[in-house]
Formats: C-alpha cells, structure tokens, sequence
DNA sequence: TTTTTGTTAGACAAAAATGTTAAGATAAAA
DNA sequence: TTTTATCTTAACATTTTTGTCTAACAAAAA
C-alpha cells in the first residue's frame, strides 16, 4: 500500500465500477475508465499495469462481495422469515446501485473460463437452504427443492433491475415511475414467496 | 439477397448468436465468429460489411424475435392461465437455447443508447397485462399492480439461466443435475403465480 | 530544504482488431 | 464452355486499444 494515499488508486476502480456494474457498459475500455474517473490513463497503468489486471481486480472485488452478502444475510440469527426481509432489502439495495455486477461475473466467466470461481463458499447457502427446507415442513413455504425458492428469491430481486432499459420502454414508464415500481417489489416479493397467514 | 445461396451468409450470423446468446461470449471478436464458423474472416466482410452492422443485425434480429414472441403468446385466443403457461413453455425452451440474448440487447442499449428501441411494439404486452388485472379481480391470481405480475413471470423464467454459471458452482451441480432444476420449473412458476386452487 | 511520493503529460511502441484489396479457386448456372 | 456468384488466401492498411517510457511538477515527508 503507498505511504501517501490521495484516493486515485480506488478513485480508478470505483469508477470502472461504476461503468460496468451500474452503467452496465461491460467493455469499457481504459480511456473511457480514464475519462469518467478524471485521470490520467497513465495512472491507471500506474496502479494496475494493465488493463487485464484491473478487470482481475473488480472481478476478484465483485466475488468478495456476494460472498460476504451471502455470507452476513443467510447465517443471521433471526427468524427464516425476517432474514429474508432482510436479504430482499440488501439486494434490492445493491441491484438498484449496481444492476450489472452479477451480469459482469457471469460474462467474464463465460470468457475466461469457469475456474475463476472454484473456490466460491456455497457453505452459508447451504445453511439458509436448510433452513428453507425446514420451513416447507412447518408449512409456512411452499414445498419444493429448496435451490428453487432461492432462485426464485434472486430473480425475483435482481431480473426486473437487470431488463430495466427494456421493461422501461415495454411499460412506457419514465425513470421516476419505473423507481416506484421497484419500490414496490419488497412486499411483493415477500407475499409471493410466504403463505398468505 | 444473393442469387446463389449457400446460407453462408446466415451460418455466420447464426454462429454469431450461437457465441453472443448460447454461449454469453458477449464481446466476441470477427475473427473468433469467422473461425467458429469454419469461414475465412473476409467472407463476414463479404456479407456484413464490418462488425458493427453484423452485430447491428443480430440486434435487429433479436429485437424481432422478442417482440414477435410477446406478441404471439400475449394475444393467442387462449384462457389467461393457459396462455400464461405457453408462455411459460415458449420462454423457458428459448433461455435454454439462448439465454444471452435479453442480456445482448440490454448491454447493447447500454452502450449505444436507448434510441435503439424507441419503436418497441408494447401493444400486445397492454391487453396480457389488461387481462391479468382481470384474473385479480376474478382472484385466480394475487393483486397487484399487473406489471409485477409480468416481471414475476418472467425473472422466475430467465434469471436462473442466465445465472446457471453461478448458481451451477453455488449449489455444487453437474451441468445435467442443473438441467434436471430448470426442466422442474414450469411448473413451480405456475404454482408460485396462481393461487393454490 | 531536500527527498520522496503521487501524479500528470506527451510521445511513442506494440498489439489487437477491424477493414480493404487483388488474385484465384470452385462449382453451379447459363 | 463460358460465365458468374461464392468464397478463400494472403497481403496489407487503418484504426483502436493497450502498454511503456521519460520528463516534469506539486505536495507532503524527512
């Protein structure tokens, strides 16, 4: 780490993030990181030598990121319920700030191959799957394989954040209604997901 | 359109699409589509002319293939849960065979700007969307602004093959026990969308 | 004050990707 | 058989993107 920190370092890779997780331009190149962070493109050479390593290091980022959301919401010590209010509410969070991140690991994977990710925790999920199975017996879910209620968790938070340029047009919605829309989607994510009472 | 057809010219766009939606190789180069295609590169300039307008067709292609989809499942001369149930089919076979396409288009809109779809065809969307409003009222289905109702429909259908990468590592499956998931959901969508009885 | 550190600017080199051209092979069509 | 459309090969030009180097400068640290 420098001796003298001035921010540029993680000005350049908050910016590329910012590009490509919640502008959604996932081939940024390194003038456009450069311009939209304002700096030199020499510094992000500086910092990251190349523009490959930069990628490496938001990757790396965005994996250390789910894992830990994963980890921190589905290993809580509150009810099944309330722990996934609590996961809606985070996701929904981090889909409106950065729709794309998900879409970024998955496409760098489809190029640079699958072992990028051999060492994802899948233990804390494993927990919260448990859990969920637990609850189908008790009744308050409904009955299936408990990988189905957390896929159908995830995309019920991230998919419409994901298509917004399309759904925005297809429902001919400005900005601010499509907002309101989004802000709905806790409460009818939850209600879909539990029995009525 | 040539006089002697040997479908070259269609065996690389669809190799092209093979690359982009099956395979998620978002950004592929002329020459990996070329070699894919088992043609020499100057044949893709033969017959597009340069990248831009190969990938501008497949776009367009694209683009009317989503909006004849929609269009033909939302206006069949069906009931609404049957109906919805094509859908559910129709959909689910298409992100099975190209799950990058609704990711192409909306990182495409993202980098070229949204004037791409100002002439989206959101009529049929409107009268699916009117009938589903009337299921609420019926109480076949839960209230709810019928928007959601749409996006519900189709996050549960397409999120998780874009995300199978993930979700394959995650919840530790071969790619035929992932498979053996996916071909489960139809009908937990349905069961999820519709009211018990 | 001198040195070090962070950073910029500019020029340039190298690589990658895209696009062009000309010549020729092939096979089907005329 | 000649022609023509299709496609390849190979060479090359252009553009875009990436990466490197050097000199310089400002601000903080020593």
């Amino acid at each position: 780490m420098p001796i003298k920190n001035t921010g540029t370092e993680q000005l350049i890779k908050d910016t590329a993030k910012r590009l490509i997780f919640t502008e959604g331009k996932l081939h940024a190149t390194t003038q456009e990181i450069a311009d939209a962070a304002g700096v030199n493109r020499t510094a992000l050479h500086y910092y990251y030598r190349s523009r490959d390593l930069l990628i490496a290091a938001i990757f790396q980022d965005a994996m250390q990121d789910l894992s830990q959301r994963l980890n921190e919401c589905m290993t809580a010590p509150e009810s099944f319920k309330t722990k996934t209010e609590n996961i809606i509410a985070l996701f929904l969070r981090h889909m409106i700030a950065f729709p794309y991140q998900e879409t970024f690991l998955v496409t760098e994977i489809n190029t640079l191959g699958t072992k990028l990710i051999d060492n994802i925790q899948s233990n804390p999920v494993k927990s919260y799957l448990k859990e969920a199975a637990e609850e189908m017996e008790k009744g308050t879910i409904e009955k299936m394989n408990p990988a189905h209620f957390l896929m159908n968790l995830f995309s019920l938070l991230s998919y419409p954040l994901i298509m917004a340029p399309l759904y925005k047009k297809l429902f001919r919605l400005s900005g601010k209604d499509f907002k309101a829309l989004i802000d709905e989607r806790a409460k009818i994510i939850i209600r879909l997901l539990f029995k009525s009472q």
